[in-house]
DNA sequence: CCAAAAGTGTTGACGCTACACCCATGG
DNA sequence: CCATGGGTGTAGCGTCAACACTTTTGG
């Protein structure tokens, strides 16, 4: 059994996409008191201590791969949050208390985001109970978890700007709708279809597939991949990219 | 006397101007025998352990706070390096002996980057040796320097794209052809002059001053200053900007 | 045949690139 | 008067935003 760090921590902030909401897992939070009554019920990110053999990184992955059980799920590290109070609100100390932890040791926590499908991902939370609940309408989380959600959120967005990873919210195929879909509520802006469409036309690591949706009560749409090979080939800078 | 935290270190990546090359400070570490020989010699970015009840926004200010003096120095920070083998080099360890420390004591550390005019700026080294070494040129630092090093210069690029940061390296005043040099050096690529400075005309918050360069062998450049209050008033989106 | 989403072109404004010469000053 | 950098305009091309109708399918 490897020994814990006791002041490190790494938070996940684990975006999901349900061709609907951008959401973000959160994993339920409840204090009982001795005689079993509920004292409190609220919400934190998914994170944990990482061991003293092991690297942040690693850490992060492990978290997401007990999670998930999938081994290379997109993960950036965004922020270092250190803040010397980040845990003195009494709701948080008392919870650290329960659960064995002495409030006063200080941790610092390396925020860390991974993005993936809620439809193609089945979650083994243990004896956690979780959930996605949209960004935009995610209460008070514990510690400081809103400020690590917000600026993983931020992050997020420069990222996805600057490059190809909005496809890991979406399954390999795809359709062109799906994926103006999928910007338009990350950014919170609409697009043009037409000029969405031109632009697409032009990024050739885009695929279409000799296959079509099926089972669609309506015109039925043409199915594309993301050529991350195609991508690597032909990209030219920092610049070329934005949807 | 605060306690450190041995844990948690800071370090501080810092770009310099000198109207020439990007340069990075480096402090010399020396190694000497019992005998007063010397062992080795070689450099280290500026850093240091942080204070148990510091931030570590707070712990790298006062870093840069005790060199130059300033309080309001740009400092972003952009990566944590916590790779359990970081410290492994065996002249990182005799060296970290050598000072009192215990080479294998875990220490993570959280990289910030500043920007300043090595012109504008007087060191306060103390008794530590620092010199200012071309980025492009530095060689074998110690510990894990390099990769922090890298790590800082691609966050710097990027956020130079994306803000009106790169003002931090020149004085208030300064000519086009100072800017557009700076662009140059930044991103190691040449503009157009006539192209970059009908970019800059765009750009508002770029004011000429009622002033000209003075003393040289040439005719005299119209000086500008970065405004944040117009750019704040104007700025649209982060695609808005870019040189 | 109806509902629902897929798919498609043109125009005007603006930013980008490429490119060469005269100007003002100090020495 | 010369060396040095400062300063300027145009043309062609590509990308951007704005905008409305027809097509294909399942029910």
């Amino acid at each position: 059994m490897p020994a814990i760090n006791p002041n490190i921590s790494v938070d996940c902030v684990i975006f999901g996409y349900d061709f609907k909401d951008l959401n973000v897992l959160l994993v339920e939070r409840t204090l009982l008191s001795e005689k079993g009554d509920l004292i409190f019920t609220d919400h934190t990110l998914l994170g944990n201590h990482i061991y003293e053999e092991e690297d942040i990184d690693e850490a992060a992955m492990r978290i997401l791969k007990e999670l998930t059980g999938f081994e290379n799920i997109f993960l950036e590290q965004f922020h270092t949050f250190a803040h010397p109070k980040r845990l003195e609100n009494e709701k948080d100390r008392q919870w650290l208390r329960s659960i064995g932890f002495d409030p006063d040791n200080r941790v610092i926590t390396v925020g860390y985001y991974s993005l993936l499908n809620c439809k193609e991902v089945t979650l083994h939370a243990g004896n956690r109970r979780v959930c996605w609940v949209p960004v935009n309408i995610v209460g008070d989380l514990a510690f400081d978890h809103n400020l690590i959600l917000a600026k993983a959120y931020e992050d997020l967005k420069l990222k996805v700007m600057l490059g190809p990873i909005a496809y890991q919210f979406l399954p390999r195929k795809f359709t062109l709708s799906q994926l103006q879909k999928l910007y338009e509520v990350i950014f919170n802006i609409r697009f043009d279809k037409r000029n969405f469409r031109k632009k697409v036309a032009r990024m050739k690591y885009l695929v279409p597939l000799n296959e079509k949706q099926k089972g669609v009560a309506h015109k039925p749409a043409q199915l594309y991949m993301f050529s991350r090979e195609v991508f690597e080939m032909t990209k030219k800078g920092v610049f070329e990219f934005t949807i």
